[in-house]
DNA sequence: GTCTATATTTGGATAGAC
DNA sequence: GTCTATCCAAATATAGAC
């Protein structure tokens, strides 16, 4: 697995072949059926990879149930910039998780429950802030999207558009909070919505 | 062109083979290099051809030089909403345009500076709103990315994403606008650094 | 488990005739 | 301009020996 995720960032995913992986990994390829029934096994298993590894650092972080607005607004933040950093880490990674970068290829049905469980956490969250509106959580997803898509295309190991996501948030939450906090790090007075 | 375009929709832009789109056109594989040097000719063709696209249909929405600042912002959203349907209408093209899918290959030097272009026509427009912060256009350019990535790639065809487009314009005014419009009754963030 | 050998397909690209 | 013929490289995958 570390071999083929090596390959992808050095050619990009789509220019993996089973050759060259054992050839990495000192086997030729026909022996790599062994381990992968085909080609797109291996993808199947760098994305539930790549999910699990994301679901590991974002459940560092505990869900913010009931605690006061301005601890859950200072965690969705520290979601935020978890997720810009974790998808900055490794753009390959990020390509494979959610963008669709390999023709012809698509991930299983048990594999893309695991995304699908990504996207549910974070309407939890935002649920728990007074966000309720769909079209505010997806609002949300398309700023961390755009940043984090912009980051990995233009700035590359960079931090131009990662160095954003603090006001982002600010920004976001001005707009679809009930009852606005005040921007910046400030604690925000009191009036928890719902 | 139109074979190619056709070709890329149904299977892929890294997908297309000189084969195949000769056969689509009539032609053996081999006569096509009297049209293109090579396959990365082809690439680039399409690239520039895109770029014309979209200079076409934001040419159409002159620069808001002068306005009042009501419609300076209704041209800007008027802007973004062309923007998101042209990619809407064309997930490949969009592909081409401003992601990284075709392993191998990227624009000449020449096609690439249509793209940036386009971007240095934004940042005018922009800052004859008043947006002038560098992080201001580069959170501008993350919204619109994001909006336009997340409709093609969850619900294309819809407009899950694309019917927010006017939303997030407000969102980001308030928040990036010296002096914020009626739009929304959020304050905006902190004075704003030169 | 891994190898050799090989089938099979597909792709980009060139040479030279017409 | 387009063709036939061909080269060359690379890919996925299978069969069967060890």
């Amino acid at each position: 697995m570390a071999a083929a995720w090596r390959l992808a960032a050095r050619d990009g995913l789509a220019s993996i072949s089973m050759r060259e992986l054992g050839r990495e990994v000192g086997l030729r390829a026909q022996s790599l059926y062994g381990y992968f029934a085909a080609k797109d096994d291996l993808y199947d298993a760098m994305f539930r990879q790549g999910h699990e590894q994301l679901r590991a650092v974002l459940d560092l972080a505990p869900l913010p149930v009931g605690q006061p607005l301005d601890e859950a607004i200072e965690e969705v933040r520290r979601r935020l910039r978890t997720f810009v950093d974790f998808c900055n880490a490794d753009p390959t990674r990020y390509q494979l998780l959610f963008q669709r970068v390999v023709p012809g290829w698509e991930p299983s049905a048990a594999s893309y429950a695991l995304a699908v469980e990504q996207l549910e956490s974070l309407r939890i969250v935002l649920h728990q802030l007074g966000v309720e509106r769909e079209e505010s959580v997806d609002l949300w997803t398309a700023l961390i999207t755009g940043l984090t898509s912009q980051q990995l295309s233009n700035d590359p190991g960079g931090d131009r558009w990662a160095r954003l996501v603090d006001e982002a948030t600010d920004m976001f939450l001005a707009h679809a909070l009930p009852d606005p906090p005040a921007a910046t790090t400030t604690p925000p007075p009191g009036g928890t919505p719902t």
